[in-house]
DNA sequence: AATGAATGAGTGTTCATTCAT
DNA sequence: AATGAATGAACACTCATTCAT
């Protein structure tokens, strides 16, 4: 009963890893142009250039794929440069931040970061894929914020760190999302600017005193 | 040919209209349980307690019924109650703003607001129409912060309220969600504080002088 | 989740009840003809005349077609007219008891008893199955003995009547099936006499004393 | 073209006989397990630790391969020693036949002989096969009440005996085949009693007279 | 208006077999 | 001689949709 024949099969030549990546590489553009459900599997093996037993033999089916090719995107995250308060400002560093963030998106795998975003929504395997990557920005993010606590003092003005780079993580994620894929009709700039400063507002500023926000009931 | 006989059926009778609720219904159900493609028009009409010939005579196709479904959803959101800031604080607006939202992630729908989450990513129909929504959303807060700046004057800080509108809504959305769907780790109370605050600093804070963000490299 | 459109269709109208026919009887010649694991659903839904579709809304899946067969084909043994010891002697009996046997294999479905035993060899389900029906008729053999001991006295010498009947019934199967599959190269007339003359023996003689036996070892 | 480069590998040196043997009995472990349809070729290589690709240097196909599967079991068959009437009484032949068969059923390659079973049925070749070695087991048994015949003189009460020795090997079988798969309910050491009690007075009993037989017509 | 039987193109997947290395 | 990567026809099964009743 053992997995003997039906495993998938580990590439040991050359050609083998050839193989897979050219059926991962098309499995993304595929999914990336017309979605997971959309994409059939014989469709990418054509695509990959390969046979359809092939596909089955690297993958025990298209779910799969579709998590191994999240895995080859993650590749290319980790490979980002994860500057620290030591190096620069922090407008600076929130602003690359954002564009690193936007480069993922826009540039690297615009669509199918798209999909990925959606099959996460839709299911939970990829979901705990994402999940975790998810998590390792947003401890990257309390990392930069307790570095910066440590340099700037009480210019940092926020308090619970975690909470803080949750907030911080997912505003980017969403804003750049919404300016990546949706026609927002405000220029992209304004909303970069507005977004790096807000979250320096945030780092930074303490809030006026009470009676400003009750103003309106003197 | 035209569309004479392939036109839907628009129910002129209560028992036609009750018919068509009880599809959407089902499959709003469906859809939430199961996601949209996992889910098939035979057991939408079964749930529904209709023969799948109804269901095609009330709706041309499976998406046209998601569509039909997001409006029976919308329904719900439009019923929220819009208050300006002529009645309370601007915090205590962020506040109900937020609270407003986590409401239709976590109580009205939870799942399906999930898959339409999902869908629209994967959909430009679903997106188009979602879209609406979220420029009416963004559009009800630019109004909002154009009519604080009315009454707070320059105790509002921001500049570019489209800008700040469209960031300060998805930053909302985004947060919720994740909230309402993530198992973040971190206090939920804990992080619409946090996400308050950060929107009341962006409005109503100004940054600190530039030598404050240089001080490292004197 | 439940089975609503899932499970298989309960033909309502005439029209179901026919095409639910057609698709067994399709699949008996087929099968007969070809074995189950060389005739494959599309082939059988054509020969049906119906759609492949039709197939899966009346079976599950072709093993469940294969075991509906088989209750299809049961139907005819249990028409067989069981008489008893009362109507007719011993080896009347048994002539027409190996008639019966003989007509399924030969005559009714001769082709398809065939890959019923073999598919009960490979297949626990269909093994289960024909079990039953197996345990019936040696269940009436048994029945038939106990009748047989009744009227016939103590001329009826065997004891086990349990483990006799087994024996009968296996004995009159095997056979049977391989004069009616076999080429054995004697005469169907004479092995058929021989097994009554057999059963008969086995019935109704005592064996010779033991000194007959060992007479070798004197 | 021919068949140059299509035949088989006749292997010459002692690697290649023990590569044969070791797909044989792989094959026969797999096929015993999970059935002829069930097991896959790959995965008969896999676990006798072979490639494919010498798979098919010594088996055209995977039906050869079942058919020299059968014919290594026959090897165990055959080792059998056939001793004649000379050497034991009826009764004890008997039993010894039929402990004989038992074995192969219940100790040698207990699923492999279901599965061979099941595959006589489905396919002519394999049945081909079996058929020779049937009527050489039902020639031995010929043969053997020949012997029988002339050592006891009339004590023999058979006629025929082409179609006895047809009807007592296809007994044997079959009884055995069931005692050995199926679960009967009955002592296992009942029904041999049995069996062998009704071949023996099968051999050695006249029929009472016809009287007794009809005597419920009198 | 309503029903539900029927359709069939399409999908994911398997596996016996070939052939380049 | 041996390997194992590659092939692709074939299969079981699904489901959105149509249409006879």
């Amino acid at each position: 009963m053992a997995d003997l024949a039906k495993s998938v099969r580990m590439p040991r030549q050359k050609r083998g890893v050839k193989t897979r990546q050219h059926i991962v590489r098309a499995a993304i553009k595929l999914f990336s142009e017309k979605g997971y459900y959309n994409t059939n599997s014989n469709e990418i093996a054509a695509k990959a250039g390969v046979s359809i037993g092939s596909f089955y033999a690297y993958f025990t089916d298209k779910k799969q794929l579709f998590l191994e090719a999240l895995k080859y995107e993650n590749l290319i995250e980790e490979m980002r440069p994860y500057n620290t308060i030591e190096d620069k400002s922090l407008e600076a560093y929130l602003l690359e931040f954002i564009h690193n963030i936007l480069q993922v998106h826009k540039i690297i795998h615009p669509q199918f970061h798209q999909e990925v975003t959606a099959m996460r929504l839709m299911d939970p395997d990829v979901d705990k894929v994402m999940d975790e990557q998810d998590k390792s920005m947003i401890d990257y993010t309390y990392r930069y914020l307790k570095a910066a606590k440590k340099t700037l003092g009480n210019q940092v003005k926020i308090k619970n760190l975690r909470a803080s780079a949750f907030i911080i993580y997912n505003t980017v994620e969403k804003v750049i999302h919404e300016i990546a894929f949706a026609s927002t009709g405000i220029s992209e700039d304004q909303i970069i600017k507005e977004l790096a400063n807000m979250l320096s507002k945030y780092v930074l500023c303490d809030l006026p005193a009470d009676e400003v926000l009750r103003s309106r009931q003197p």
